[in-house]
DNA sequence: CGTCTATTTGAATGTACTCAAAAGCGGTGG
DNA sequence: CCACCGCTTTTGAGTACATTCAAATAGACG
């Protein structure tokens, strides 16, 4: 469990043995049902996670009941409300377990303070922070350039794995567009096959 | 044209005069014409800007040839490719002025020497990736949950002074709806004051 | 087997786009 | 000074993309 937190960590900076054993102490182990929340909307985030089993997807629900699903965390990706994590807002948003999963959680306070005691953490979240937003600025330019056929197409080539894990309710939440509508796009492509 | 930048960083880490004076070397001015690039498609962004006057946009073009405007950038806002900049990659971006427009650059090797000589610059850029990574994600809920007609309202709301600066034309391509959609809009607003 | 949820389907509707054309507006040169 | 040019904005008609609602079908699970 810890060495995933490792390996992943590894990508970005190089921590050893000492320092991550000491910053590893820092992370609490969680484990959340199928259907459990990680957070609510109204709570105020005070973790970041690290996904060592399972999925969630971490979504907003606007006024009309509509969710849209911002990103899905599974197993070696990072997971938190950075804007109520950073801000100490109250959320706008859920993050719910897809699959029973378990997740690596650190508090704010232990985060400034490996900030402080091993200046490569502050790296390592600011690169973590950097690539996560190159992510996201992909996906706006895909979301208002291209139709939703092709975001369809498109997020199953970049996530296969992903994608068989999911059912087309949670997919249509995340490309914005009714689960109806993903159904007669399924039809279409099926039929050009 | 420097107390404005130093005003900015004051706003997230404070400098003392000397480490100010030091990391304000690393910048180089550069005054940008109305319709000129600062950035083009294909060329890799060696810089992070800071915007002293005018106003940039930074958009892509879709095969089709319509722009999609990810974010303006005016004077007192920081500007630059992350993606390219990061990952020495081609920038599938442009950054054009459109006023006459003047900026402060630091490249990335200066960049990097100012995160090892004062890790508060890192801290720095950590805290500004994290805003404008937020930003972007209440930016992509928007644009996944409301309607056009919403979102040029909040656009209106949001962005007063920027909003007086730009032409309907910039506006819709920032917003993701054709020109013509925007102008009717508009009528249909107008229309029920 | 029964229940709950996911998926598909069709019809009617709404939202936004494309294309073509006209109107408005600011600047520039004769 | 005004005639013309280029660019922005508006308008309308026709079309495409996507939603809503209602209902049928299919799967998953205890």
């Amino acid at each position: 469990m810890y060495q995933l937190l490792r390996d992943n960590i590894e990508q970005h900076v190089h921590l050893s043995d000492a320092e991550f054993s000491h910053f590893a102490t820092s992370f609490e182990a969680k484990e959340i049902e199928k259907k459990q929340f990680l957070l609510r909307e109204g709570e105020i985030c005070r973790f970041e996670g690290f996904v060592t089993k399972g999925i969630f997807s971490v979504y907003h629900l606007d006024k009309n009941g509509d969710k849209q699903i911002l990103y899905f965390a599974h197993e070696n990706w990072w997971v938190t409300n950075i804007d109520s994590f950073t801000n100490n807002l109250p959320s706008q948003l859920f993050i719910e377990a897809l699959e029973d999963s378990e997740v690596l959680l650190i508090s704010k306070s232990d985060k400034e303070s490996a900030y402080i005691n091993l200046p490569k953490i502050e790296k390592l979240f600011r690169v973590m922070t950097q690539k996560t937003h190159v992510a996201l600025q992909r996906r706006m330019i895909d979301s208002l350039s291209k139709t939703a056929d092709q975001r369809y197409i498109d997020f199953i080539e970049k996530y296969p794995q992903l994608y068989q894990r999911l059912s087309n309710l949670q997919i249509a939440a995340y490309l914005g567009v009714s689960h109806e509508f993903l159904s007669k796009i399924r039809r279409k492509i099926a039929g050009q096959k």
